[in-house]
RNA sequence: GGGCGCGUAGCUCAGUGGGAGAGCGUCCGCCUCACACGCGGAAGGUCGCUGGUUCGAAACCAGCCGCGCCCACCA
């Protein structure tokens, strides 16, 4: 170490993140550490594809759980010696981007569509451009060891072509079609969404009775709706098939107020017997449920609410152009004024709302092109049942499989502009339907030479996101990357993407390669704000990480949030942050003793104390520890453990027991302290890497010996002929005992810095006395005040004997407690017959050692 | 309606059959020559409730209470 390097070490008292991390990882970044060769197999290497962010993210909490996760996973493996490829990139996120932009055109006046498809797409590039590449750089603030410099886009020219290979296959094989069908109709977007956009939320309505007479009857026929404008797409009434009260009027008609229409009454057994009076209007153009039943039994189907959600000129002309829920209110006073409207009552439902734009879904009948998903979905169940792939925790299995043996259709449609356009042409001449992967070459129909017409719409941005894992690989063309790192090995996210995202890369990585895209699926917390709630901007309930990297540092938010992470939902901790800025600031200053008393030494175990072998027995068994469960996807315990080894095994007990060693050792020509500290600092750090990459390679700058920068040294195996459990036993014997005698020492009254006498006949750890402050006082003729295990305590004037007096009775009286649970436990036969052995043997000897305690206090 | 998860110290959470744990917070004492983002010590819990299984239950089973999430076509 140079002069001025120590000199940087010596009064550098506190650990500065913000002075470090960008000189670090700038190191890592010019050294080409993240971008790996693509050689050898995908089973030697290890790879991760990341969850393309939005482009229009900003970095949150989550993102920062979850790539601090994938990071600690790619950064062990590549000190393991591994090819590591972490594929980076970002989504094009057709919806969100679209309404980012349009945004910010209407703010500058203009509407998309006066710049048409063409120039509104070129706006949304220049964005992308701009400002699509935040997130990145926020990922990279982190710590994110990932391939950024082979970064990928959704909408890069081979990943369309990779998304067009795909469309033309599965249209190809018939599981792609075009279908007039009910779909979620968002107005918010003007577009179509997938049922898997739709939330579900509970409202309150109106619920309305309207009576529907039976032609040629005096008999009406009453039916319940919150939605009475719909009654102008009405095609018939449904009544249960069991149903006595109405089981004549079965093939009969009755007459749809306000229109006149005549609609048949049929049986079906959906309609629920104890609902309201038993009937129900079919409204098969606006109800997802009565399309179905109006599918079933043939009816006509009839839309008066169109895409711009207002009625249309088949609601006639009462209606016509007016909102749905201006129709409502018209179509209510219209029946009232007609004596069709028996009752209206409030009413509580669920109703679908577009997790997109927020607005409440209209259910519509278009024309979308959709994916039939149950045959895709067959092995994709397969390879999760048979553990090919393997969820963590399991019970994300289960629901995975709960929902991919009820898949259905997908549709995959989108009325935007902003994403990978339909690789289908019309001609509307002779009604023929091109579907291929490249533009056919001339703008006229083959067959009947009429002009060929594009679709307009883009698909679905989780289609092309199901392919991410070979796609980001350069598939369809068969690149190095893709055989060197595809598949990969794990994919971690959170639960809400499992059927949207992870679902279908797992069954289009088997329907396209053959082979699934990942053999581990971790699913990570979800974490909640402080209070309980979810985290969100809008409920300005979310935390920044970014200012926590400002604050704490990038490794003390890594450190807290995968100490703070779980098998289930957690709420954000501070004080967990703060836990891992205090072990980062701990780790620099352990160092700062150990390096600047380090002389020559070089790292090299030591077994001459039983300190030495104790700590190479404790370091080992973390080792271990924290490889076992980083490998069962348990990051807390593996960031808990190391803060543990290191604050009390390593910082707490070795470092002061050996200090005298470290400080004077050298004038005695005795290194091992230092060569001993020096090892289990360097594997500590290497073992740390992971976890909190900066502090440790920071550190791992000053000590000697080294032979690569830390990101690319081994990762530390667990060395189990260092285990020694008599040092470990010996050790954390004289450990109990100093903590007795301070524990003592502070209960009797003692004075922090005063000695206390004391005698003993044991041999005793010279830690011990040092520790406690104890001074062996010879034979002494004095009579103990009291007995400390092995140590008896001489009179002196520090001891105050009213405390001493207490603190002996209170050990008495533990211990009686104690003897007597112990005498109760051994007294009960049952125990003593079923227990196992060692059990009852260990009662027996903690009874006798109870016993042998009490004795000595007398 | 179905399913999943959770209820343990003031707070956030570990612990899943043999003597209730951690971090933070609180209290007491220490600027002890690596670190006050520190060191030493302490207090603090009918482990949601009720039954059951067991020699033994925070843990296993059942029921109940409370909270959260997911799925689902009762208008």
């Amino acid at each position: 170490m140079d002069a001025g390097r120590r000199a940087k070490l010596e009064e550098t008292t506190r650990y500065d993140p913000g002075e470090v991390e960008g000189r670090v990882y700038a190191g890592w970044w010019e050294r080409g550490y993240f971008t790996p060769e693509a050689e050898g197999t995908a089973a030697e290497n290890y790879s991760i594809a990341i969850p393309p962010p939005n482009v229009t993210g900003s970095l949150h909490i989550g993102h920062g759980l979850n790539n601090t996760i994938q990071d600690t996973l790619v950064r062990r493996q590549r000190m393991a010696g591994r090819r590591v490829k972490w594929i980076i990139g970002t989504d094009h996120a057709g919806i969100a981007t679209q309404s980012v932009v349009e945004k910010e055109l209407r703010g500058e006046g203009v509407d998309r569509h006066e710049l048409g498809r063409e120039g509104f797409v070129e706006r949304v590039w220049e964005w992308r451009e701009q400002y699509g590449g935040r997130i990145i750089e926020q990922l990279k603030r982190l710590g994110v060891s990932g391939d950024f410099a082979n970064e990928r886009f959704t909408l890069d020219e081979g990943y369309v072509a990779a998304v067009y290979r795909v469309f033309v296959a599965l249209y190809e094989k018939g599981l792609i079609y075009r279908d007039n069908y009910m779909v979620n109709w968002d107005p918010g977007s003007h577009s179509a969404i997938s049922d898997l956009e739709v939330e579900n939320r509970e409202v309150e309505d109106t619920l309305f009775s309207i009576a529907y007479p039976v032609a040629d009857s005096d008999r009406v026929l009453t039916v319940a709706t919150v939605r009475p404008e719909t009654m102008l797409a009405d095609t018939a009434v449904a009544v249960n098939p069991g149903d006595e009260r109405y089981r004549d009027l079965v093939g009969q008609h009755c007459i749809l107020p306000l229109v006149g229409r005549r609609l048949p009454i049929i049986a079906d057994e959906h309609v629920d017997v104890g609902f309201g009076t038993g009937a129900l209007k079919i409204t098969p153009g606006h109800d997802p449920n009565d399309f179905e039943i109006g599918r079933k039994h043939g009816l006509e189907e009839i839309s008066v609410i169109g895409e711009d959600g207002r009625m249309n000129d088949v609601a006639g002309s009462d209606y016509e152009g007016l909102t749905a829920a201006e129709a409502q209110q018209r179509v209510v006073a219209d029946l009232r004024t007609a004596g069709a409207l028996s009752g209206e009552e409030p009413y509580v439902h669920s109703v679908p709302f577009s997790h997109r734009s927020g607005q409440r879904i209209e259910p519509l009948i278009s024309l979308q092109w959709f994916c039939r998903m149950d045959e895709l979905a067959k092995p994709a169940i397969d390879v999760v049942r048979d553990g090919e792939i393997t969820f963590t925790p399991e019970r994300w299995g289960r629901v995975y499989r709960d929902w991919m043996e009820n898949i259905r259709p997908w549709c995959v449609s989108r009325q935007l502009w902003w994403g990978h356009q339909l690789p289908v042409w019309y001609c509307d001449h002779c009604e023929t339907t091109i579907v291929a992967e490249r533009e056919p070459d001339r703008d006229q129909c083959e067959s009947c030479g009429g002009a060929l017409r594009r679709d307009e719409d883009v698909l679905d941005t989780w289609f092309s996101s199901a392919l991410w894992p070979f796609a980001a690989l350069g598939w369809p063309e068969d690149t190095p990357e893709l055989r060197a790192f595809y598949p990969t090995d794990v994919l971690s996210t959170a639960r809400d993407i499992i059927y949207l995202w992870v679902a279908r890369m797992i069954m289009s990585g088997i329907e396209f390669l053959d082979e699934i895209p990942f053999t581990d699926v971790y699913i990570h917390s979800v974490i909640q704000a402080p209070d309980g709630r979810r985290m969100s901007k809008s409920l300005g309930t979310g935390i920044d990480p970014l200012e926590l990297i400002d604050s704490h540092g990038a490794d003390a938010l890594r450190f807290g949030l995968l100490a703070m992470s779980s098998s289930q939902d957690v709420r954000f901790s501070e004080a967990k942050v703060q836990q891992g800025r205090d072990l980062a600031n701990k780790l620099w200053n352990a160092s700062r003793l150990i390096l600047l008393n380090a002389g020559d030494a070089e790292p090299t175990p030591s077994t001459d104390a039983v300190e030495d072998r104790w700590i190479l027995s404790r370091l080992e068994r973390t080792v271990e520890l924290v490889g076992e469960r980083l490998d069962a996807f348990d990051f807390a315990h593996a960031a808990l453990e190391l803060y543990r080894f290191v604050y009390s095994d390593l910082c707490d007990w070795y470092l002061e027991i050996v200090k005298p060693r470290l400080y004077d050792g050298p004038e005695h020509g005795d290194h091992s302290a230092a060569a001993n500290l020096l090892h289990v600092l360097g594997r500590t750090l290497a073992m740390a890497h992971p976890l909190m990459p900066f502090v440790t390679e920071e550190i791992w700058g000053y000590m000697p010996g080294r032979g690569s920068e830390l990101i690319v040294a081994p990762y530390p195996e667990a060395d189990e002929a260092r285990f020694d459990a008599a040092a470990e036993a010996e050790v954390a014997a004289a450990i109990e005992l100093t903590r007795s005698l301070r524990r003592w020492r502070e209960l009797a009254g003692v004075a922090p810095g005063s000695a206390l006498r004391a005698r003993t006949g044991d041999e005793i750890h010279p830690l011990v006395l040092r520790l406690a402050r104890i001074e062996l006082d010879g034979a002494g003729s004095d009579a103990a005040v009291a007995a400390v295990g092995a140590i008896e305590i001489l009179p002196s004037a520090d001891l105050d004997p009213e405390a001493v007096a207490a603190r002996i009775e209170e050990l008495r009286e533990k211990l009686r407690g104690e003897v007597r649970r112990a005498e109760g436990k051994l007294a009960n036969e049952k125990f003593v017959a079923n227990a196992p052995a060692d059990v009852v043997d260990g009662e027996r000897e903690k009874l006798e050692r109870y016993r042998a305690e009490l004795e000595e206090l007398g």
